[in-house]
DNA sequence: ACATCATTCAACAGATTGATTGAATGTTTG
DNA sequence: CAAACATTCAATCAATCTGTTGAATGATGT
């Protein structure tokens, strides 16, 4: 059994694809191919590749089944191959932004606390914000996020976050914010996220602290 | 922004993960950490890979990030790495078990008729039944199911099918049948099934032409 | 400190891959 | 039919990858 499972004939076959997508060129040739059938020619001065480098590029794509030609007169169109192969680029690309964000994170967040601390702090939150460098998410109910919630924050209630995720980029770091220091919804959202491969922090403090600070808030009317 | 966007590093991180996939040896020793964290000594039996060479591998696989290690006394074991590696893993096996399955398809299928054709015979239903080789899938509602179907057939209504994919495995074709050759609840399906990347046939016929051509069926109570 | 065990490192030969060059193929146009 | 064009093929060299060998490292137990 384990022979037989090990020798699988799929193995080898996953071999072969991802060893076709193992090249910065292919990928590019794949990704402007993904997005409409294109010639050779256009290839080349999309991605700045010689005429010859690039053909053989699409031969090899062409061969792990990941691109299908036609010919129309002299030009001969590349088109993305049948099957599930934007599925396979998508995922692929997601776990190249989240090894991405989380290089990022390493580096930029080295602040002297550890980074495996799930919790961020006002400063490095504000810091954050001005760079643009996080998405804010409020996992409050609606109608506590109508009455008020942090600038830039986004709001999906913890309970539609496994349905809602899509909503979230991978290529920032996500920091949740509830109520407070004693509300666990961000914790549990953070749960949720890792578990599915975001790079997630969590807002110690919450909405109404972040009031008493007289820090600028959103939809909220102090009357 | 052409060039921007070609030189985005995102490709050559993507490409890097993909080329470190790109061996079966490492496939299967992902797949064998991915069923829970395992020593050096351990993947070794299971794979029938010399030491030596299951660790070179192995820091390949680290290098990338698709693996992390930990260790216990004498032993380091290995476990997968963070983010969304399993769902790489299962798009990488989902593509190439579509191939298989349409490669096989070219080879076994090419009875004559061009393998284009989206229904299949009576004659060819029947033949892949014996060999086991397909799925037969009937899209009718469940009370017509219930009151009679072609045997081995799974019944998932055609309103519910999107939503029940995953009960539907990628390595075989999936035959699709209904009421008979005008009823197009079968064609609805092949469209869903084809987009999400299952090979998929339709049977021409449907339970009505089977009962009447006196070939058994399940759940068909004739009195 | 020593022997032992599990794992990694270093170095080598053989195979594969990548980019470049120039020739060859197939298609349209004059 | 010849010329022009788009693409592919063939051949080359440098660079990288694979698997094997044997030595080196790190942790454990006597």
């Amino acid at each position: 059994m384990t022979d037989i499972d090990t020798h699988h004939p799929l193995f080898d076959l996953s071999a072969d694809i991802a060893r076709t997508l193992g090249h910065a060129h292919r990928l590019v040739l794949l990704h402007h191919i993904a997005e409409g059938e294109k010639a050779v020619e256009q290839l080349t001065e999309l991605t700045g590749l010689s005429v010859a480098n690039a053909s053989q590029h699409l031969q090899g794509l062409k061969r792990a089944g990941l691109v299908q030609t036609r010919r129309d007169g002299k030009r001969v169109l590349y088109r993305l191959g049948s099957g599930p192969i934007e599925a396979l680029l998508a995922a692929l690309r997601s776990l190249a932004a989240y090894n991405s964000v989380q290089i990022r994170d390493l580096i930029e967040g080295s602040t002297g606390r550890s980074n495996l601390l799930e919790s961020i702090t006002r400063e490095e939150l504000l810091r954050r914000m001005r760079e643009d460098s996080i998405v804010l998410l409020d996992v409050r109910p609606e109608d506590e996020f109508a009455a008020g919630h942090l600038p830039q924050a986004i709001n999906i209630p913890l309970e539609e976050l496994e349905n809602r995720l899509a909503e979230l980029p991978r290529e920032k770091l996500v920091v949740a914010y509830c109520r407070g220091i004693r509300c666990v919804l961000s914790a549990d959202a953070l749960a949720i996220l890792k578990a599915r491969g975001w790079v997630a922090r969590r807002f110690e403090l919450g909405f109404p602290d972040w009031l008493d600070a007289g820090l600028a808030v959103e939809g909220y009317e102090s009357g």
